[in-house]
RNA sequence: GCUCAUAUAGCUCAGUCGGUAGAGCACUUGCUUGGUAAGUAAGAGGUCACCGGUUCAAGUCCGGUUAUGAGCUCCA
């Protein structure tokens, strides 16, 4: 038979021959580092033999695809047996590989906590030692089922029996350890190949995922090929931590959280400075951008949000509140609102709407209540109190392209004043749990479709990921060091204008229903600050940094000097503050530079007699001098420019 | 909501075998007036998250509650 190697050119081999015989008849180096092959696109093992003419490559250990095999191998192989060896009582679930790393499964009699991560390590350690060769056997479904039973097994059991495949079920074990595992593999040929790992924790994970079901012990790792590339992600995730926004925050002295309202932001005058600097360089860019601000009641009846639907799918959670009223008949109760959009519908409804008011836009930096569940909050980033840069376009269908096209580039200048330079965008589909026919729903999901293959923006489908009202666009923008995060969100609505009765008279003179385009940029406040917070290390830039300069005295004897310079920045609008305490200039550069202030001026006899100030930058230690008058216009610009963030 | 863990000074943390709490930084005061990331000495600061239990005695052991953290589930 022949087979065919990527670079085209083509081997004859005998019928059955495997991949570990190809690699050797390439070269004795190669079948050292080959760990798999890939014959007809899919991923095979070494020693699977291959029947007629393919195209095959062979994979290495040192390609990612044999990066990935290996974790595979470490997690389902060397993990389950370590656990096998020190808990024999434990029952394997699953193990894949994630990014950077892999986890496994397993339900275990007694608790295994990250203490017992090291010994886990040095199992796992003594089993790599033997250097045992992996061996595969393919089973019937009966014989795999009583291979497992016999291991008492039952999740390996759940697996095959609910498999699909009616026989050729995968059993690898290691040399003449008696410890088997079911995978659809490949794995490596031998224990040889495994690099450097580290278990990093153990948590609680759902079997296949599902809340109702059982609770198993989930231990996380990340493996690679040599010590260097496992310390060197080591330290990014340390990195990651310096820049955690709770941490910073802290430091910052931006906001805190307490008992008393949990999920719920106090903000100090350092973060709420932020917040409403974002806030003002979002309105300005609404207005420009043919958006009226409106604002709407916290509380609202309940008719209105089971008009709206919401009260069927999300009362839980939402916050409510209920009056006694002595004499009242009955009850009144209230939800604190959970969205703006029902409350935009009724702005939109007072007054009749012709064609000619459409496409019509609300905006409303909407302050929302929403029960989140307590497991899931997370500083800034996951709140139960926190407002949207919200707004809703009223439009006709014929519309939707257009506002399409003119969002998505609203939100990509937004995006790169804030430091973003690229976002992908995700498309959604129609969810279980949702409102509306079908034949609304696939006209909407083939509008949304449409607009954004007509504009020519790259795109990635989401099944089942819409919102309940309809299908949505999602903008996930990357940080500086390489996370993703959802912000920007464009959802169309085909159903709440008309439960809520929204209409407006066409061109014919008759009623029709508008289109509803539930639209954001940031998504919250909160979380949005958290990410700039996050990406930014806490350095932010000018226009957003609390406080802006500090003018730090070297001795009492220029302290008029200070306070004139202070003063000439107040008068432009520079959030300035002087530091004239008894203490060295040394002590005072580092407490600013912590405190992440982006200007220190130093003043010094020098400084007052010259009538100059020195400027030191936050990440730089040197000093530039400059004449007072220049760099105080020059400053109080540069503090207001929200556009073209200066490179970090 | 689920699993596991954590909760001690403003912050970061120590506190052994159960015997009435300690460090560094920050804060206040004194000395020091100095040239770009920590000058120096002293002082003040705590109902050990909350509620209950065991015990002669609880920061420490046990139970519950609340909050937080990691992950899971969820996210209009």
């Amino acid at each position: 038979m022949n087979i065919t190697l990527p670079d085209g050119s083509i081997r004859e081999l005998a019928q059955g021959s495997t991949g570990l015989d190809l690699a050797n008849d390439i070269g004795p180096g190669l079948a050292k580092a080959a760990v798999a092959v890939v014959v007809n696109g899919s991923q095979m093992d070494l020693c699977d033999p291959i029947e007629t003419d393919s195209e095959v490559s062979i994979i290495t250990i040192n390609s990612n695809d044999g990066l990935e095999i290996m974790r595979h191998t470490l997690t389902a192989q060397v993990l389950a047996r370590a656990i096998k060896n020190l808990y024999p009582t434990a029952k394997l679930a699953i193990g894949p590989t994630i990014e950077d790393g892999f986890y496994y499964d397993f339900a275990t009699e007694t608790a295994i906590s990250s203490d017992d991560l090291p010994k886990i390590e040095n199992e796992m350690r003594n089993i790599i030692a033997s250097g045992d060769l992996i061996n595969k056997s393919l089973n019937t479904k009966k014989d795999a089922i009583k291979a497992f039973k016999s291991k008492k097994e039952e999740y390996k059991i759940a697996i095959i029996n609910e498999s699909e495949q009616a026989d050729d079920f995968q059993i690898y074990q290691q040399g003449d350890s008696d410890f088997i595992d079911l995978c659809r593999g490949p794995h490596l040929p031998s224990l040889e190949h495994i690099g450097a790992f580290k278990l990093t924790k153990v948590a609680g994970a759902y079997w296949r995922g599902k809340s109702e079901n059982e609770m198993l012990t989930r231990i996380y790792g990340t493996a690679w090929n040599n010590d260097k590339d496992l310390a060197a992600y080591l330290n990014r995730m340390e990195e990651a931590e310096k820049r955690d926004h709770r941490k910073l925050g802290k430091e910052m002295d931006l906001f805190h959280f307490q008992d008393e309202a949990p999920g719920m932001v106090f903000w100090h005058p350092n973060g709420w400075t932020i917040y409403r600097e974002l806030q003002n360089f979002v309105r300005k860019r609404l207005v420009d951008n043919g958006y009226v601000e409106i604002n709407t009641p916290q509380v609202i009846d309940r008719k209105l949000w089971e008009a709206s639907g919401h009260w069927d799918k999300y009362r839980e959670n939402m916050f409510i509140t209920e009056i006694d009223e002595e004499h009242a008949n009955e009850k009144r109760i209230n939800a604190l609102k959970p969205m703006n959009c029902p409350g935009h519908v009724q702005i939109y409804n007072q007054g009749i709407k012709s064609y000619r008011d459409l496409p019509l836009k609300f905006a409303e930096f909407g302050s929302c209540h929403r029960y989140e569940p307590s497991g899931t909050m997370h500083g800034l980033m996951r709140v139960r109190a926190f407002t949207q840069d919200d707004g809703h376009i009223f439009c006709t269908e014929d519309q939707i392209e257009s506002e399409t096209g003119l969002f998505i580039k609203f939100l990509s200048s937004v995006y790169a004043d804030l430091g973003f330079k690229s976002f992908d965008i995700k498309l959604s589909t129609r969810p279980q749990m949702r409102v509306g026919s079908d034949e609304i729903w696939d006209k909407a999901e083939l509008a949304l479709e449409t607009a954004i293959k007509n504009l020519g923006y790259p795109y990635k489908i989401d099944e089942g990921d819409g919102a309940f009202y309809g299908p949505k666009l999602d903008f996930v923008l990357t940080d500086a060091i390489g996370r993703d995060w959802q912000c920007g969100t464009f959802q169309l609505d085909f159903n709440l204008a008309e439960r809520l009765d929204a209409e407006y008279v066409g061109e014919d003179g008759k009623k029709h229903i508008p289109v509803m385009i539930h639209r954001a940029i940031l998504g919250s406040f909160e979380r949005f600050i958290g990410i700039l917070i996050e990406n930014y290390a806490g350095k932010l830039p000018l226009w957003l940094a609390p406080r802006q300069v500090v003018i730090a005295s070297i001795t009492s004897d220029v302290n008029s000097y200070v306070n004139e310079v202070a003063s000439l920045l107040k008068e432009l609008n520079v959030r300035v503050e002087t530091d004239t305490r008894n203490e060295k200039i040394s002590y005072k550069v580092r407490e600013h530079s912590t405190s992440k202030v982006p200007v220190i001026m130093v003043i010094g006899k020098k400084e007052m007699e010259e009538r100059t100030i020195s400027i030191r930058r936050l990440g730089s230690n040197e000093n530039t001098s400059y004449s007072l008058n220049d760099i105080v216009e020059q400053i109080a610009q540069e503090s207001k420019d929200s556009s073209n963030i200066q490179e970090l």
